[in-house]
RNA sequence: GCGCCUGUGGCGGAACUGGUAGACGCGCAAGGUUGAGGGCCUUGUGGCCCUAACGGGCCGUGGAGGUUCGACUCCUCUCAGGCGCACCA
């Protein structure tokens, strides 16, 4: 037979752009992806639920490989579980605020709106493209005020509930893109977006109280089945939780008294000397009238114009000045001398520290520069610790001195005993510590939801009703930002009336983060046209939480946690059952060129739009899935893709000889040999690709096994054609490849199986492996000596260990390694091998 | 500096709870088909060595040790690469 030519179109060759466009049509126009909600009457009640769900793109030019990574992994995922009876629903939206649109307006003076909604265009025409299962009626975009109506509800409802508050403080500042940024956003001292460096500055903000969910966010951890283990190490570290206790140490002579936080109490005893941070709102008092005034002053200046990144570099010589005056110790009543010092970080505890050089690696440093007492409180059961450094690790047996009525006391219950003693004092308390700040959500830049709030000279600060709602976005001239929101200018939007007096107001200027547009869109596509509420709660609770949850490893902290936050604050407000969004999460890897980030300026993109063209998206899904497994990065191979494009027009090859050579209406009943031999392989290749797929997101393995099976198939046909057993297990083991690979590869397997089966792919269950098929009559036995290969004979898998051993010793080449040697021992492992151990 | 992850053929990778290392794909080689090329089909392909051949031996999962009848897999140390955090009191 002749084989089929792939180089010149025409009906012998595998056509993906013909299939493929074929089987879009039909998803189409029967909506096939469409899932109704509980209460319509097309919703199926009878199967369980499955929410998955890729995190959505920011719409900015054409979609790339990373995209088409995300999307091809959940898609399989989504395609799976429905074959595996679930409703699922699979939308998709788009993150349609934020800069590099506002910054693209800037230069070409194009309303950001614009190249949204074109850049919006451009993804939705791939996403159809590559034939993503999505449930087209549940789309949304974050930029429609239809959708940020609700952001800005949402707004006020935290608002209302003391969660979302404004307040002046020190706020990371971008000179660059002219907005302050959340502590989330500055990366090293610099703007995680445009990379210029941040100073800080003291502004009037809008924040959301996270650090009141900071223990919640921590403890629900347990809540989830299966996130990434180093995705939430990340977020326990950023939530930075210690526990200690907050110690008072009184200032007389200016009647303050100073709060510190240590986790060391322990050591109070060895408190030698006292430090605030440049910023502290106190140094400037304390140090008035002393000697060291001018040069505390000079010294806070200079720390002001430090960068963050300067004042953390590492291994940078300690700092300070003296203030000039003493506070003293609770614990012994000692007068110790204050310094301010740039190690002292104004947002971690309350700004100031005690200073216990012996036990304390900073404050070791700092003693020694300014030559301040080193006075050891705890000792290890024996031998002296070494002189020149700080004694900090904790060890067994160590003990505390030169602290009063401790002395003597392990380190570890000298923390619970000291606090507790200062607790009667009323010098101390038992106390928690976070890194997490509040999330400042308020940005001066034009493309973002108002926040909507409106100032009025008799009222104050007063929500925007509801009924009021959206505050729309207006249009306006110049995008430029001038330290203020660009919408400040925009008059006829700002002067408008008060709510509750009627009287002459001004609006909010700033606009949210996107991150807050983010942090809910999961919910809003579960009713995305409601137009009463931001959703309906039987939806929402049918629905929720996310079973599977897909997306790039960079938002472990930032989106991740602002959902989980959002989440809680809503269910708190008893508009949401759930206490976490993501049930379970998967992070893909990087896709490489080169071995380095695709990026333009180093022209090595690749590009999902051109390559689709090219090869079809079957083929280049499934290379995706293929390269390795999906959880890791993997560098791009253009022959790999070749490669993949070569199995699915093998595949179709196939199908068109099978349908040629064999008839639809044959069982592969009775089968016996090679034709038994070929139905065990495809049920092999079931169970292989269905544990691959379920728990292990292998992928690769997966679409390994499925090629397996072709191979197979190849191998035997030609000598099976004819025999009614023999068709039967051919065309059954061709469509289980079509219904194996529909997960990947979803058009050609629909239309390979739908020329074999005359029926639609999606519409089956998926197929369970038969497990008396799994079972094999033989097996091959590994022999070896002393752990040695030696031999391989084919077994019985019903044979007893004493029939094993006898095959073993009976083999040639095992007697010759056996020859004049005494067996010591023999190990038996039934279906798999003999290990003979002789001396 | 601290924490986590990864090191397997020429390349991407496989080996699920310790049990035949290198599945599958790429690349390469040979044969078949073809007027040629491409394509397609088949076979081979970790290194070194013995053998005319059949067959067989030794080495081999970054390195060095250890546990075990048996280690890519477990333990200790170490090297390299990647990621995260980084004066957090």
């Amino acid at each position: 037979m002749a084989e089929a030519d792939t180089n010149t179109p025409g009906p012998g060759r595998y056509d993906p752009g013909e299939i493929e466009r074929r089987w879009q049509q039909v998803w189409d126009a029967e909506s096939t992806w469409v899932v109704a909600n509980p209460g319509a009457p097309e919703f199926d009640t009878s199967r369980p639920k499955a929410y998955v769900l890729e995190m959505l793109p920011y719409p900015s030019g054409e979609p790339h490989v990373g995209h088409l990574k995300c999307y091809a992994v959940g898609d399989a995922i989504a395609h799976y579980r429905r074959r595996r009876g679930f409703n699922v629903v699979h939308p998709m939206g788009y993150d349609a605020f934020g800069l590099p649109a506002e910054n693209n307006a800037i230069q070409t003076g194009e309303h950001p709106r614009v190249a949204t909604e074109k850049s919006i265009e451009s993804f939705r025409k791939q996403f159809r493209r590559w034939g993503v299962s999505l449930d087209w009626t549940r789309e949304v975009a974050t930029h429609e005020p239809s959708y940020y109506r609700w952001t800005q509800w949402i707004f006020l409802k935290l608002f209302e509930r003391g969660l979302a508050y404004r307040a002046e403080a020190p706020v990371q500042w971008c000179p660059v893109d002219q907005t302050v940024l959340a502590n989330e956003q500055v990366i090293d001292g610099h703007c995680e977006r445009c990379g210029a460096l941040v100073v800080q500055r003291r502004l009037a903000q809008w924040f959301f109280r996270i650090t009141d969910y900071a223990d919640r966010l921590l403890a629900d951890f347990d809540l989830l089945d299966s996130w990434p283990e180093h995705v939430v190490t990340m977020q326990r570290n950023w939530i930075g939780r210690s526990e200690g206790a907050e110690v008072i140490f009184g200032g007389e002579e200016l009647e303050i008294d100073f709060p510190v936080f240590t986790t060391r109490p322990d050591t109070l005893f060895g408190a030698t000397f006292f430090v605030l941070a440049p910023e502290h709102p106190d140094v400037e008092r304390l140090a008035a009238g002393t000697p060291y005034e001018a040069e505390v002053r000079e010294y806070v200046n200079q720390a002001a114009r430090a960068s963050t990144e300067d004042r953390g570099a590492e291994d940078r010589e300690k700092t300070g000045v003296p203030l000039g005056r003493e506070v003293t110790n609770p614990a012994n009543g000692e007068k110790i001398p204050m310094f301010v010092a740039d190690y002292v970080l104004m947002e971690y505890g309350t700004g100031a520290l005690m200073g216990v050089p012996a036990h304390d690696e900073r404050d070791f440093e700092f003693a020694k520069k300014f030559g301040l007492p080193i006075r050891r409180v705890v000792v290890p059961p024996e031998g002296e610790p070494p002189e020149d450094q700080a004694y900090v690790e904790h060890s067994e047996g160590e003990r505390l001195i030169n602290s009063d009525g401790f002395d003597g006391m392990p380190a570890a219950e000298a923390i619970e005993a000291i606090t507790n003693w200062l607790e009667e004092q009323g010098k101390g308390r038992h106390a928690v510590n976070y890194r997490l700040r509040d999330w400042l959500v308020s940005r001066q830049r034009y493309w973002g939801a108002p926040i909507p709030i409106v100032y009025c000279d008799g009222c104050g600060m007063v929500p925007v009703p509801e009924d009021k709602l959206p505050v729309l976005l207006p249009d306006i001239e110049d995008y430029a930002p001038k330290g203020k929101s660009p919408l400040a200018a925009a008059d006829d939007w700002v002067l408008t009336e008060c709510p509750r007096c009627g009287g002459g107001a001004h609006r909010e200027t700033d606009t949210m983060d996107t991150f807050v547009d983010s942090s809910w869109y999961f919910i809003r596509y579960l009713d995305p046209r409601n137009e009463d509420a931001p959703w309906g709660r039987d939806a929402v609770d049918y629905w929720m939480p996310v079973d599977q949850y897909i997306g790039g490893v960079e938002h472990a902290i930032l989106h991740l946690m602002y959902a989980r936050f959002f989440t809680k604050a809503l269910a708190d407000m008893d508009l949401l059952g759930v206490q976490e969004p993501f049930q379970n999460l998967f992070t893909q890897g990087l896709i490489t060129r080169d071995g380095a980030k695709m990026s333009k300026s180093r022209g090595n993109t690749v590009s999902p739009a051109e390559l689709v063209e090219q090869f079809g998206a079957d083929t280049i899904r499934t290379y995706i899935c293929f390269m390795g497994p999906p959880v890791k990065g993997a560098d791009w191979s253009d022959a790999g893709v070749e490669g993949v494009f070569r199995f699915m027009a093998r595949v179709w090859r196939l199908s068109r000889e099978v349908d040629g050579r064999t008839d639809p209406s044959g069982s592969a009943d009775g089968a016996q040999g090679d034709a038994r031999e070929l139905l065990a392989k495809a049920h092999w290749a079931i169970d292989k690709v269905t544990r691959d797929i379920d728990p292990r997101f292998q992928f690769n393995t997966a679409i390994a096994a499925v090629m397996e099976l072709v191979n197979e198939i190849y191998h035997l046909k030609d000598g099976l054609y004819g025999d009614p057993a023999g068709d039967g297990a051919v065309r059954f083991s061709t469509s289980t490849v079509a219904s194996l690979l529909f997960p990947f590869a979803p058009h050609l397997a629909s239309d390979v199986y739908e020329l074999l089966e005359g029926s639609r792919v999606w519409e089956q269950p998926w197929p369970e492996a038969d497990p008396a098929l799994l079972e094999h009559e033989t097996f091959v036995l590994a022999v070896q000596v002393n752990g040695k290969l030696r031999d391989r004979i084919e077994a019985s898998s019903s044979a007893s260990e004493d029939e094993l051993l006898e095959l073993a010793r009976a083999s040639e080449n095992v007697r010759r390694h056996l020859d004049g040697k005494e067996i010591v021992k023999e190990v038996v492992v039934p279906g798999r091998l003999v290990n003979l151990v002789v001396r």
